[in-house]
This record gives structure tokens, C-alpha cells and sequence, in this order.
RNA sequence: GGCCCCAUCGUCUAUCGGUUAGGACAUCAGGUUUUCAUCCUGGUAAGGGGGGUUCGACUCCCCCUGGGGUCACCA
């Protein structure tokens, strides 16, 4: 079979969270397949239009690595597309819209209502007050021809709108079964807007149709209105494609997964420095798992993994502290040069290569995310400031403390530059140091430790004396004992 | 409220009639360590309730309950 699967993001400015996972679903199983992969615009509301949205959104599907074979794209700078099925933005497919939805009324299956938004919201209130299901009532499907030419002619402002016949429509969906729904429950869906724009779906049935989408993988949001969707394929004589609804991706107290509960933005996650093989590896598996003994996938076992079957019926919650754990281990599985690269984006002063590598060296096994560079970089590159009190380890006293730092200082004076150059090298002439003198390593340890860092807790003294170097070493250490006396 | 969907540890999940119900995050305890982190070991923790079907149900069916989604000239 000839696979083919899309993503038709609306143009809100940035890219949700559930909607990477479905664009990401839909990645792989076209990938999966060997088929084809789309993205398309549906841009059908002015009123939601926010200028520059398209471009920020190619943006972050690109950055996230998720390519398509038709769509909208860059080229050298400017807005274009490639595919043979364009255009890929539904604001310029009007024409199309239109002429499919006049069929539509020219075959009886649709009508034009001249209703005022006023009067609609009025009959609204009314039905909902007695209770009864909101619906259109019908009032210009009684219109005679004549009445309709005339307030066509003076211009009148009309929408067109399905007229939904008796019965009950039933559909297959991949991931839930059949699903039943009595068209009584189904409104005489507006299909073509005032301003001459479709809705949406009106829109994705022409433009699946057209573009030759063989699989439709969205969020479980849309499954009440497949039915209107299944009449249009069959009032215009389509092949009905493949349904498959995905579970909704929920907030901690499951309501569907919004802002003013966290992040919801891909962009925010990139910016706090969260992996994109990360927030793939991780938005994946919510709603799907490959083989359940294992969290890290890399992409291409994602890919040969998928499979509709296997995706879950229930909701899943977004949780931000096993996506922070599984961040964490990503970076612990970077070379330090991969890190070093990963993190730069994120510095806001200048530090050279060499410090930064060994920055990132030492505390890699403490980073949890990317953005975490910028404050630790902080404490290489300049003398902090502390409380002369956590210079006293707890097993000790002040006293011991300027001792310890003042000998210290002295056998850090006389070793070999070399040595500085090798972590290793330094912890063995420090323990051997230790052993030599009789001393105890938290006596010598943890004030050296904090003289260096002004912190509590750290990386060792050994780390830290690999990246600040003889002299800054012996400076804050002057620091120190200047603190305690 | 009508309709639709869903239901295993707090969370993500495995199980596709027979398991001591497994793994991961979180959490708790312990080990390593000058501290923190990492790492290692171990623990607490789950099939909403009621009926069936069956020799046997987390697993299949029904009801209830609970949760969610949807009811726009928004997607």
C-alpha cells in the first residue's frame, strides 16, 4: 500500500506539545512505510491569524528534525513549498473550497443560510436552556429558490451548510474500533464561512482527498466530527481514508494538556534546553511503548517500532520530571565535545574551549538541562561569594580550618604545573598528601573544596582544581583564609 | 446536560485466560563519597465496584461508578 500521512498544524505561533507527538506519529509511520509525509496549513480562521506563525513553525519542525516530503519550506529565505499537491496553505486554496462546497448545494446535500450570527446565538441560549441538544434549526432550509437568487443578489451575507440526513453513521477507527453516532447528534455543520473561507472540515476532507492522504492520525479531539467528515467523502464520491485517533496528551490533573498548567510550547522545552532527541524519545512514548523494558529509544527504533496496533486508548499525563530525568541521561550520554557543542547557544558570556570542555567534564553528571550551563559557568569564571561558614567542615572547626588551608595552600605552591593537567594526577598527589601527613580527608577536603567552589555542594576538589588551574586555585584559597580570619 | 471515548502502582507503561502482576519516573531505606550529583542494592506502591462467561479472569461480555473529549461562521 501507498502510504500517506499528514500534519496540518494550525498557525498559532508556536508548536504544541500534542501536536509534535501527532506530527510525529504521522512522521513515522509514513517513514515506516516507506510512504510519503506532508505538511499542510490550515489557516481557515483570520481571526486566529498571528503574523509570522508559518515561519516559526517550519522552523521548529526543522529543528526537531522532522522533515517532510510536501509543504511549505524555506528557500533562501523566503516562503515557498515543495510537492506536487500544493498549495500546502489552505488560505490559498479557496477556490477549491468554494467550487466543492456549491457541488454540494447544486446536489442538495448542503444549503445556503443567511442567519444572523445574532439570531444563531439567541437560538443557542434557548435550546440550552430547555435542555435540548444546540442545533441549527433550519429556518432558510425552507427558503424557495426564488428567495434565496433575491437575497444572493442583494449581496446578503450567507454561509453554507451541510444538511445532515437521517440515520446513523458508523465508522472504523485503527486504534479504537468502530464508533457509532446517531446523526441526530450532528449539527448542519457550516461549510463554507461568510468571509468565503471554509471550515475546517469541509477544508481537510477536499484537501486529504486531493492530496492523496491515505491515513488520518490526529488527536481523539476530532472523533465526534468524523461523521460529518464521512458524509462529505461520500456526497463527493471519495475514498474514505484510514481513521486513527490518538489518546490525549493530559495535564497532572487530566483535563487536556494546556498552557497556564506548564509549558505546553516545543519551543519553551528547546529553550530551557531540553534535547530534541529527548523531547522526541520522550513525547513518543506517551501513548506507545516498542518493547516496555526500556525508555531510550534513538529515532530509528521509534520508526521501526510504530505501529497503530500498538498505540493506547487512554490519555497519558505530561510528566515534566520524568522528561527532566530522561534529559539528564541524554546528556550524561554525550561526549563532552558533543555537550560542549550542545551548550554554547546557551552561554551569555565568553569562555574558551578548553575551560568549557572541562567544565562540562566535571559537571555532567549534575546537568539536567542545557540552560543549567549559564549559572554553572559562573562559578569557574569568578571568585563567588560566600559565608565564611561553610568553609568549617561539621566534623571540625575553624581553627583546623585556617590550618588545613594554610598547608594546603603551601603543597599546592610546590607541585608540578603538569600535574594540573590530569584529574587523576591531582587526586593522587592530594590523597597521597592526606596518607603523608596523617590527616583525615574531610579535614582537607571539604574546606578546599568549598574555598574553591563557595558551595556546599560541588564537584571535587579534584574537578575543580582540573578547571580553575594552579594560580585561581592558590587565589581562592587566599580568598578563603582571608574570609576566616 | 446529550452524545462519544477511556479505566493496571502517584505518573508513563508490560501482560494479549493460568505470572510471586514486570519495567521506568517519583518516593523511602542502604552502599560508594569530604559534599552534591552520578552509580549500585533493596523497599513501599496497582488491576474502581457489581454481575456474568469459563476449570480458571487484570485480560471476554453487561451494568454502575469515575475520568476525559465534544457539542462555533475555532482548529
Amino acid at each position: 500500500m501507498n502510504v500517506k500521512t499528514r500534519f496540518p498544524p494550525s498557525p498559532t505561533g508556536f508548536l504544541h506539545i500534542g501536536s509534535l507527538r501527532t506530527a510525529l506519529y504521522n512522521y513515522f509511520f509514513a517513514k515506516k512505510h516507506g510512504g510519503t509525509f506532508l505538511v499542510r496549513i490550515e489557516d481557515t480562521d483570520r481571526e486566529r491569524y498571528v503574523e509570522g506563525a508559518v515561519e516559526s513553525l517550519i522552523r521548529t519542525l526543522d529543528r526537531m528534525k522532522i522533515d517532510y516530503d510536501e509543504g511549505p519550506i524555506f528557500v533562501n529565505g523566503m516562503l515557498n513549498e515543495k510537492g506536487n499537491n500544493g498549495p500546502y496553505v489552505q488560505s490559498q486554496r479557496l477556490d477549491i473550497y468554494k467550487k466543492f462546497a456549491h457541488q454540494l448545494v447544486y446536489s442538495g446535500n448542503a444549503y445556503y443560510c443567511f442567519c444572523s450570527k445574532d439570531r444563531l446565538e439567541k437560538l443557542r441560549a434557548q435550546q440550552q436552556e430547555i435542555k435540548q441538544t444546540t442545533k441549527y434549526d433550519r429556518q432558510c432550509l425552507s427558503l424557495t429558490k426564488d428567495e434565496i437568487q433575491k437575497l444572493l443578489a442583494s449581496g446578503e451575507q450567507n454561509v453554507i451548510r451541510m444538511k445532515i440526513p437521517e440515520g446513523k453513521t458508523t465508522f472504523h477507527d485503527e486504534i479504537r474500533g468502530d464508533v457509532t453516532i446517531d446523526n441526530q447528534e450532528i449539527d448542519d455543520q457550516v461549510l463554507l464561512k461568510a468571509d468565503g473561507f471554509p471550515t475546517y472540515h469541509l477544508a481537510v476532507v477536499v484537501d486529504d482527498h486531493l492530496m492523496g492522504v491515505t491515513h488520518i492520525i490526529r488527536g481523539e479531539e476530532w472523533i465526534s466530527s468524523v461523521p460529518k467528515h464521512i458524509m462529505l467523502y461520500k456526497w463527493f464520491g471519495f475514498p474514505l481514508p484510514i481513521f486513527a485517533h490518538l489518546p490525549l496528551i493530559l495535564n497532572p490533573d487530566k483535563s487536556k494538556l494546556s498552557k497556564r498548567q506548564g509549558d505546553v510550547a516545543v519551543e519553551d522545552y528547546l529553550a530551557k534546553g531540553f534535547l530534541v532527541e529527548v523531547l522526541v524519545n520522550f513525547v513518543s512514548l506517551l501513548g506507545f511503548n516498542p518493547t516496555a523494558d526500556r525508555e531510550i529509544y534513538t529515532r530509528e527504533e521509534l520508526i521501526g517500532s510504530f505501529d497503530l496496533k500498538k498505540i493506547n486508548k487512554s490519555g497519558a499525563v505530561f510528566d515534566v520530571n520524568k522528561l527532566l530525568w530522561m534529559n539528564g541521561q541524554y546528556i550524561k550520554m554525550l561526549s563532552e565535545e558533543e555537550l560542549v557543542a550542545r551548550v554554547k547557544p546557551f552561554l551569555k558570556r565568553e569562555v574558551s574551549n578548553d575551560i568549557l570542555r572541562r567544565i562540562c567534564t566535571v559537571e555532567k553528571t549534575r546537568m539536567n538541562l542545557l540552560l543549567d550551563i549559564t549559572s554553572i559557568v559562573e562559578l569557574y569564571l569568578s571568585q563567588p561569594a560566600y559565608e565564611k561558614e561553610i568553609l568549617i567542615w561539621k566534623k571540625s572547626n575553624k581553627e583546623d580550618a585556617i590550618e588545613q588551608l594554610k598547608n594546603i595552600y603551601q603543597f599546592i605552591k610546590s607541585i608540578d604545573e603538569n600535574i594540573f593537567n590530569d584529574i587523576q594526577l591531582i587526586e593522587q598527589a592530594l590523597t597521597l598528601y592526606i596518607k603523608d601527613n596523617d590527616l583525615q580527608n574531610g579535614n582537607v577536603l571539604w574546606p578546599l573544596r568549598a574555598a574553591l567552589s563557595g558551595l556546599e555542594r560541588s564537584p571535587s576538589p579534584f574537578e575543580l582544581i582540573w578547571v580553575l588551574k594552579k594560580q585561581e586555585v592558590m587565589n581562592r584559597i587566599e580568598h578563603a583564609l582571608k574570609i576566616l580570619s
